[in-house]
RNA sequence: UACCCCGUGGUGUAAUUGGCAACACAACAGGUUUUGGUCCUGUCGUUUCAGGUUCGAGUCCUGGCGGGGUAACCA
């Protein structure tokens, strides 16, 4: 990833910015240390783990790019593997679309897909194991009584009625649970360690449940499922793992990871390694959290522009590079942290401003007629095609007597420092005469349906006469050649920072924007964005990003959906 | 409550492992500009607190304060 990256970097090599990118995160000095002390073989072997139970999101990425990066970075490899060891909850269609999102982001598991229910019959094979050295039994404790004798924080556990029963009581009925001959939640599989241990995860924990669900991969072949504790670590010492790369909250089951690989014959000895996870400002992350978003048709799917799912930002015209710059920039700590949300939206500013093509586009129409603008003729202008890329050439614009304007580019009591339309006052059409308005029609109700303006055809041709200023350019389209289209302009799902931070019997929902999309279906576009194929990106003048829908564009109807608004000083 | 982890500008990460606290973004103030965009310049910290070790502490030790995680037959 690092020598994807250099290539868009435009600093040149050996400068004095090197130094900067000397500084290695914490997991690049553990790997280097590793590497120079010949641990793991010297080899780098990572994974990314999801469970197949719902979509990306932008906090996956985070994960996703460390994974595969640092592989990337020490010449190492990185696997893709399911976690899917809950038949309840996980399904194939999240598997796809998890598979279609790390491609999209750019990334390769090449022929190393796995899925912890491929080894659903060795970690069966441990489990015995672990029964015939006397570090496991099978418990008869109900659900309840189980959280009873576990204890509290404070107070240490009691050990289980079942827990000295002989190993070979233990693999009979550990067999007979795997044959379906007890009821779902009758009996448990758990590691005997230690009742009183400070950490809960070591007072015996569970490592088999007996569960009659249909599972995506393996059927109906099993009614006994591993727990994630007992199938993580040794999936990641079957593929060889070295850097088991997790979130923060594991970082309590690392003396139980730790347990497993050195009781279990595993063929290698993998370590983990815990980040913090990422958060966003004005964002939820849990999965939970947007789940209930899409079932509660607060968006319209897990593909809404709105969401920070990895298929709701590439709908709302997010490009992987800028994804992945951000990663990069958020960088990787042991503590928790939140981003702010204008991080994301500089990331995709950043990657669009070289090459989006800009075009004229009035999204809230208001007439202009220039008086003395010959009427019927038409004059062709010439418009750059993006400033900061010469390649990108130029093409024509019609100008007419009549042309759209944005509301927003006139006021009638102009402040101060407005220096767009007002009565009197003189502006800039970009690429075309100054025009100043000589009148204001309105309508019954006194809303202002159409200016009356004169143009300075001295001004035409990128000639600015001698002692006039004209601070203020405008974005126009001739209403004789405009198109019509629909816009849609997003804004921050939510309206406070942390969404999360709700109030005694208060929801998170609570915080939902209710302007978080504004839907413009009387916008006039220049006519060289009439057939934009869906996919593109290209800059508004003067107003932002916008991306045309994949799915709701049509031959000759895009649909814009706006990716992110351009920086303002003004307002 | 118990155990574990963590505190560096507004935000996020650095600090050659004990040697003048750096970089990016944001904000604010200027400059350039036919996009109030881009670009350029400047401003913004006695490293959570109190002791201790040391010639010297963001870094090591002790304690306080603050934040987070865990206490599932979820992952």
């Amino acid at each position: 990833m690092s020598a994807d990256h250099s290539k868009h970097d435009d600093e040149p090599a050996g400068s004095p910015e090197k130094d900067a990118e000397e500084h290695r995160n914490f997991l690049e000095q553990i790997i280097e240390h590793d590497l120079a002390a010949g641990t793991h073989e010297g080899r780098v072997h990572t994974r990314f783990p999801p469970e197949p139970n719902g979509y990306l999101h932008i906090g996956h990425a985070k994960s996703i790019c460390l994974n595969f990066g640092l592989a990337e970075q020490f010449d190492g490899l990185c696997n893709l593997r399911f976690d899917d060891t809950n038949p309840t909850k996980e399904e194939l269609e999240y598997v796809e679309s998890i598979k279609a999102d790390i491609r999209w982001l750019g990334f390769d598991w090449g022929d190393r897909l796995y899925f912890t229910s491929d080894y659903f019959e060795e970690l069966y094979g441990f489990a015995r194991e672990l029964i015939e050295q006397g570090l496991a039994y099978v418990d008869d404790l109900s659900l309840e009584e189980m959280r009873e004798y576990r204890g509290s924080g404070a107070a240490p556990g009691r050990n289980s009625p079942h827990r000295d029963r002989a190993p070979e009581e233990s693999r009979e009925l550990f067999e007979r649970m795997r044959a379906g001959e007890f009821e779902d939640g009758a009996r448990v599989l758990r590691a005997k360690i230690d009742m009183a241990s400070p950490n809960m995860n070591m007072r015996d924990p569970v490592l088999y449940r007996i569960l009659r669900a249909h599972h995506h991969r393996t059927g109906d072949a099993w009614c006994i499922y591993p727990m994630y504790d007992f199938a993580h670590g040794q999936s990641d010492a079957i593929e060889g793992i070295t850097h088991s790369i997790c979130t923060l909250e594991f970082e309590n089951h690392r003396p139980l990871y730790d347990w497993f690989i050195d009781n279990i014959s595993v063929p290698s000895h993998p370590r983990q390694y815990e980040f913090a996870r990422l958060n966003l400002s004005y964002c939820v992350m849990s999965k939970r959290k947007l789940v209930e978003l899409v079932q509660g048709g607060h968006v319209s799917g897990w593909d809404d522009p709105r969401m920070i799912t990895l298929s709701g930002l590439r709908r709302r015209g997010y490009t992987p590079e800028s994804i992945r710059k951000f990663c990069e920039r958020v960088g990787v700590a042991r503590f928790y942290s939140t981003i702010e949300m204008s991080w994301l939206e500089d990331s995709i500013r950043a990657d669009l401003n070289p090459r989006a093509e800009r075009r004229m586009a009035v999204l809230r129409p208001l007439k202009v007629v220039i008086e003395n603008f010959p009427e019927g003729e038409t004059e062709e202008l010439e418009a750059i095609n993006n400033p900061e890329d010469p390649n990108a050439g130029t093409r024509k614009i019609p100008l007419t007597r009549e042309v759209w304007i944005e509301r927003d580019d006139f006021r009638e009591d102009a402040p101060r420092k407005y220096f767009r339309l007002a009565p009197g006052k003189e502006v800039r059409l970009r690429y075309a005469y100054c025009i100043t308005c000589t009148d204001v029609i309105k309508d019954a109700e006194g809303e202002v349906i159409e200016l009356r303006c004169t143009y300075d055809p001295a001004t035409g041709g990128g000639k600015k006469p001698e002692g006039r200023k004209v601070k203020g350019v405008i974005h126009w389209v001739s209403a004789a050649h405009a198109i019509g289209a629909k816009v849609r302009v997003y804004d921050h799902l939510f309206s406070v920072p942390d969404p999360n931070d709700v109030e005694e019997g208060g929801h998170f929902t609570d915080h939902l924007n209710p302007d978080s999309l504004e839907v413009l279906t009387d916008c006039r576009l220049e006519p060289s964005l009439a057939d934009t194929a869906p996919g593109c990106h290209v800059q508004f003048e003067r107003q932002g990003y916008f991306f045309t829908d994949p799915i709701d564009s049509q031959p000759g109807a895009p649909v814009f959906n706006r990716t992110v608004a351009l920086r303002s000083s003004w307002k």
